[in-house]
DNA sequence: CAGTCATAGTTAGGTAGCCTAACAGTTAGG
DNA sequence: CCTAACTGTTAGGCTACCTAACTATGACTG
């Protein structure tokens, strides 16, 4: 507790420790799935659409290259098109060509894809809710003050 | 924030930015994978059993049953069974009869399971490691405050 | 001491999501 | 042009889940 600092030990025992956490939630994450409702990887691709492709940028074209899309969700380009032929077969997601380049496709959300992960997403925020209330309110301050940390961890793999 | 007890709106807003941390952790997860080790699953299992079938408890026969594996692990019990024997034939796990009921089925890891869970685990630690290295102090701390926490949500699951 | 009912695990068949390798079309540069 | 680089799709394969159906054992009850 005296270190000058961090001992590796130490580093290495909260890299346990949160592995060991995250390893454990994967499984509390599956719990809040059910239903015939969006999976959580649609879940995750539509959230990504609907962030990426009408984001601040007001860029050029509308919607999310593939490319794009797989690099954002951590995935190889075949296994973001598979998921997008999925989407576009529920109606959820369009593909349309680029005017600038005649290779890349831009996906975007459709109404209906906006208002499915809209639900989906209500839903389990509200069980997750359901859990957290049962918590103490210093529980869920300390939950809140790392959560900007886990943020940071995960964006070291866009590097 | 002068609230008298936290709004359910704060606890809601709290709720999506918890599962929005652990939708991006799943990626996390996924890329300390890697190489021909164990998969994170394998690595679950085996965990699960070097915790639970040499615990505390010494009770009467080792090994654990694969209903409670099953439950333990938050999956159904043809999915633990099919991992069992998959884990038996790499020769990392062992399934014995129960002496004490025919039915059931004692599965205790092996040497070789010991070894290999250990590894796996050690270099995804590193990894990790090397990640939260690069944290500030204050960052690692607010982590740790909370892993507790994920601990209490993770274990409302098994209720 | 059957006869039924519950419990433990396996087997069979199906799905989602990811991967690599091979392919087709488009653009860009020598 | 013509080759090289890039974008996306297709093909084939794997892991890890699931439900439903089955086998075998245990436990309870008339």
């Amino acid at each position: 507790m005296t270190d000058e600092h961090p001992a590796d030990t130490d580093i290495l025992a909260l890299a346990q420790d949160f592995r060991e956490a995250l390893r454990h939630s994967v499984y509390l994450v599956r719990r809040l799935d059910a239903d015939g409702e969006l999976t959580a990887a649609q879940i995750s691709m539509l959230k990504m659409l609907m962030d990426t492709g009408s984001a601040s940028g007001g860029s050029a074209a509308p919607g999310v290259r593939v490319g794009e899309i797989a690099r954002n969700l951590g995935v190889k380009v075949p296994s973001a098109t598979e998921q997008i032929i999925k989407l576009e077969r529920a109606g959820l997601a369009r593909r349309e060509p680029d005017p600038d380049d005649s290779r890349a496709v831009r996906v975007r959300i459709s109404e209906a894809g906006y208002a499915a992960v809209e639900a989906a997403n209500d839903r389990r925020n509200a069980v997750m809710a359901g859990i957290l209330a049962s918590l103490s309110d210093a529980d869920r301050t300390a939950l809140a003050a790392a959560l900007p940390v886990i943020g940071k961890i995960n964006a070291t793999l866009q590097a």
